[in-house]
DNA sequence: GAATTTTCACCTTTTATTCGCCTACAATGC
DNA sequence: GCATTGTAGGCGAATAAAAGGTGAAAATTC
């Protein structure tokens, strides 16, 4: 009474889906994640799914379907911490990811600094060499000097806040640098600029 | 006996009052809340709530419904600490940060998405196109399957595990496109690719 | 008497079910 | 070796029931 490649991958969508939402999906918003065009397809997996007592459902009553106490038994892994992610290891090296022991745990913490953290979501494209995009949030650490050669969140004569990164220049002036070479690098005199922040991550999310 | 997509949101809004007000709804406060025109409506939802065992109340009395012990226990999941960074706004937006009142809040469950997360940190530059770089972190989501253009971890028969963007081809073959025109698409039998993850989310981390 | 819940008859949209028929593949009997 | 059978997976259309909705009137409690 094993899943077949299908069935698991219509228990995988099932319940991320429900995981997800809080609900169950209808028949149709199943054939759209597996890429079915008949819902009769549907209710089959449903029926076989039912049969091998993976899933429960009521005759005829719209989303009714829920995770057998079977399927969960079998599916709950580490719900340790929400903050806290395996980390598997490393891609392109060559391994199945399940071979790699998980000994490593991805903390956020790590990524959140000291106390003094804010977030910003980056518009433009003034440091798309670095690989920092359009759309792309990124966490700061709240500091009034840098380093040369940082990313720092900058005011520019009380005006202009932008993500660049930062060079001393001789004469007491600032330099803040983009990374596209399609822009020019902003020189001002070091008392019109003001630090807002140096960067500490790049958060980019999917879908 | 799940709920439906209307009546979880019943139930979010319903909770969410109580949350906030500290007392219960009355009809005509949850249908504005709905936006329901029809008293009628509410009371059906009460009574389909009421038997799927997810409120409770006392018959022909004002504001006495609550929620059931049902609901309560399936919805105390991880209230530990969700780590939340002020997201105080954009930049090259031309203003300064702190002039930006917002208050949203950036939380990290926001990126680990459902249960089924894991992370890997990437070696190589073959997504570097898509500014996935040498050294990131990468959140996944563990599915079987994927959608035409999503990118995902494959591994290759067996024995190479990449990132790629996937796409299928005629024939019952599927490409894995790298982002690095240096690089060429990996075009194998489908038989001979496995999924093990849609990307979530990218990290990085600086110094 | 005001606020609130319950009930009525009726409507629309969403959804699950069912039917017949198709392909691919693996196992079985001859 | 070849036909036969069984099983998993799939398609599209028709159908009926559940879920969601309306407005107004009645009933109940405070």
């Amino acid at each position: 009474m094993a899943l077949t490649k299908r069935q698991k991958e219509f228990m995988d969508f099932f319940s991320n889906f429900v995981e997800e939402n809080g609900y169950c999906p209808s028949y149709e918003e199943i054939a759209r994640g597996l890429e079915l065009s008949s819902l009769a397809t549907v209710h089959k997996h449903v029926c076989a799914l039912e049969a091998k007592n993976y899933l429960r459902r009521g005759f005829n009553q719209s989303r009714s379907l829920e995770l057998a106490p079977r399927y969960v038994q079998e599916n709950r892994r580490g719900r340790s911490h929400p903050l806290e992610i395996p980390l598997l290891g490393r891609i392109a090296a060559g391994a199945p990811v399940e071979a790699v022991e998980q000994r490593d745990v991805l903390n956020f913490a790590d990524f959140a600094g000291s106390g003094n953290t804010f977030a910003l979501e980056v518009r433009g494209n003034s440091m798309i060499e670095d690989h920092i995009c359009d759309g792309d949030l990124i966490l700061l650490e709240r500091v009034a000097q840098a380093h040369d050669g940082e990313i720092v969140v900058a005011l520019v004569a009380g005006s202009d806040a932008t993500l660049k990164r930062i060079y001393r220049e001789p004469g007491d002036m600032i330099r803040l640098q983009p990374a596209n070479a399609a822009m020019r690098p902003i020189v001002v005199s070091a008392r019109d600029v003001q630090i807002q922040g140096r960067l500490l991550a790049v958060l980019r999310k999917y879908k």
